[in-house]
DNA sequence: ATGGTAGAGCTTCTA
């Protein structure tokens, strides 16, 4: 079963290049982030005639999230829990069966900039709702995959040039340690599991600005993180950086995971 | 300190 995470920044704008993808890398199942559109918006036949059943957590111009799996979604759930009044549309659940039963939470993390300020304070109770709605999933003891675009830059090996993210709401100290907080809980980092010591990236993103993809200045922050009983079932992970080069790209890529499920 | 680019949707915000 191949799990796939895709920040599209925008899914009108990104129809051809996310087809194009889909076409090429057949994923069972992709959680999408920054649809910028409202569920009644999303371009839903143009997937299902690709053969993918839809669940879509959309608003109007900004965030939104979606999955699109060849498998039906079973117990969709949306919205992180912890906060009835957070109106920001940055997460889905739902479960998958193959061979085995596998739990998707599809998150897009808030930014967080400018930090300090009111957007670094929400990104950071975000978080902390994460850490607890994590801890649940992992107490399920069952395959789960939490996926998506963290705005996390977990270690300075995670960034072509980590002296321009110091200050960066993506690098500070609290929201690496809030990352590593969950992280530690039990949670396996896929696509740095796959490269424990290489000394660069892969990265996931390169700004629109600074001619970033042409000078290679990526950062990782588009994670794979796997409960004990999904990272048992790994068969191999990857980062679709050519995406990055094609014709009206995201400035995201996809990263996937495939699992024995 | 600023602006560089992109998307959505509207003349600005978010990233």
């Amino acid at each position: 079963m191949k799990i796939a995470s895709f920040n599209i920044n925008g899914i009108k704008a990104r129809i051809g290049a996310l087809g194009d993808w889909l076409q090429a890398a057949a994923p069972d199942l992709v959680v999408l982030q920054e649809i910028k559109t409202v569920d009644e918006n999303f371009p839903a036949a143009h997937f299902e005639d690709m053969g993918y059943n839809l669940a879509v957590h959309g608003q109007k111009s900004f965030n939104g999230v979606a999955i699109l799996s060849k498998l039906p979604l079973e117990d969709v759930t949306r919205g992180l829990p912890g906060d009835d009044a957070d109106e920001q549309a940055r997460y889905i659940e739902a479960t998958v069966v193959g061979d085995h039963a596998v739990r998707i939470a599809g998150l897009y993390l808030p930014n967080g900039n400018p930090a300090p300020g009111p957007k670094y304070d929400y990104k950071l109770a975000w978080m902390e709702r994460l850490r607890l709605r994590a801890a649940d999933l992992l107490a399920l003891e069952m395959p789960v995959v939490m996926l998506g675009d963290f705005n996390i830059i977990p270690q300075p090996r995670d960034a072509a040039e980590p002296a321009e993210w110091v200050k960066d709401a993506l690098f500070l100290p609290d929201s690496r340690a809030a990352f590593r907080r969950i992280a530690a809980q039990g949670w396996t980092d896929a696509l740095r599991d796959a490269d424990p010591f290489g000394r660069r990236g892969p990265f996931t993103f390169w700004d629109f600005q600074g001619g970033a993809w042409r000078r290679d200045n990526g950062i990782r922050i588009d994670h794979l993180m796997l409960s004990p009983q999904a990272a048992d079932l790994v068969t191999s992970s990857g980062v679709d950086r050519e995406v990055r080069a094609g014709e009206k790209p995201s400035d995201h890529v996809p990263v996937w995971v495939d699992l024995a499920a």
